[in-house]
DNA sequence: CCCATATTGACATCATGCTGTCAATATGGG
DNA sequence: CCCATATTGACAGCATGATGTCAATATGGG
């Protein structure tokens, strides 16, 4: 029956989504990082051009507001910084200080073999099939047709 | 690569969570129930007999404090009460009032074509694949070897 | 039977993310 | 150029879920 499918996919997805948090929280704990603010920082580390906190957010699929906050615990802890946006004076740009820069390193390093363990044995097209299918369900909700990475709209 | 992989499939399943969360609110909203409550409401009406809140808690993988305080709430709405419990004067036991089964029924009744909706078109096999890799990756986290539904340990 | 240990609920506190409102700033049509 | 609209950050408030501490209650070894 696809009700009951899907249904134990959702509740196997608000599961997982707990766990994923604790892990991460744990893996980064002692560098005095959250899975929030390593989110946050790996988004601004991975963008090829520094971004305002409004487009991270829409990146990450979260609201302005709750980005704007963690942005700002960032800066308040040196991680990130803000800088003045030649194209929209509001919107400042957020960078990664030095300290910043080294923290993702540092956190970076910690993941791949957590990474490595967590995925160990399991076919990376299995992986992929079920990142596709929580893609397609998300893009649904959202009503959106097709949905893609979009990095520069 | 295996590591780029697994952080896709977390990272959409970060906002997949998101989504659906948002999406069960807004689908049982003006029924007065909100994600949380309509799942703690679902694991009440789903057992077969009546459990305590501490139940629920680990049966759902989330804390007990937090499906305490949303059962303290379900009960000052009057849709679940607690009994006496034979077996343990503190662990009370949860029940549904009238008015919290036909809110149940109500909010099934709601979830069906939702969830036909949104699983559309989407093989059942594909579905429970995905199903079956998250929990792996949840046994993983729980440092569980092999991860079943259990009702009753 | 007695005591160490575990479980449970009550209470308080914190982290995370959402929404609403407002003013400042961009943007585009006229 | 001017004004309607959209975007953005600041600020406040709320919902959800985790944690920590404490006392009450079960449970099991001795």
């Amino acid at each position: 029956m696809a009700r009951a499918a899907i249904t134990e996919l959702i509740l196997e997805t608000f599961r997982l989504n707990g766990r994923l948090l604790a892990a991460g929280d744990a893996l980064v704990r002692d560098l005095g990082l959250t899975s929030a603010r390593w989110q946050v920082l790996g988004a601004v580390a991975m963008s090829r051009v520094p971004l305002p906190v409004s487009h991270i957010a829409r990146t990450m699929g979260l609201s302005r507001q709750g980005v704007q906050r963690v942005a700002d615990e960032l800066e308040a802890r040196g991680i990130v910084r803000f800088a003045p946006n030649p194209h929209h004076r509001r919107a400042r740009l957020v960078l990664l200080t030095e300290r910043g820069r080294a923290l993702h390193e540092a956190a970076a390093e910690r993941q791949g073999p957590w990474a490595a363990a967590l995925s160990d044995g399991l076919p990376v097209e299995a992986v992929e099939a079920a990142t596709g299918l929580l893609r397609a369900l998300r893009d649904r909700l959202e009503g959106t047709p097709a949905g893609g990475d979009d990095d520069e709209p």
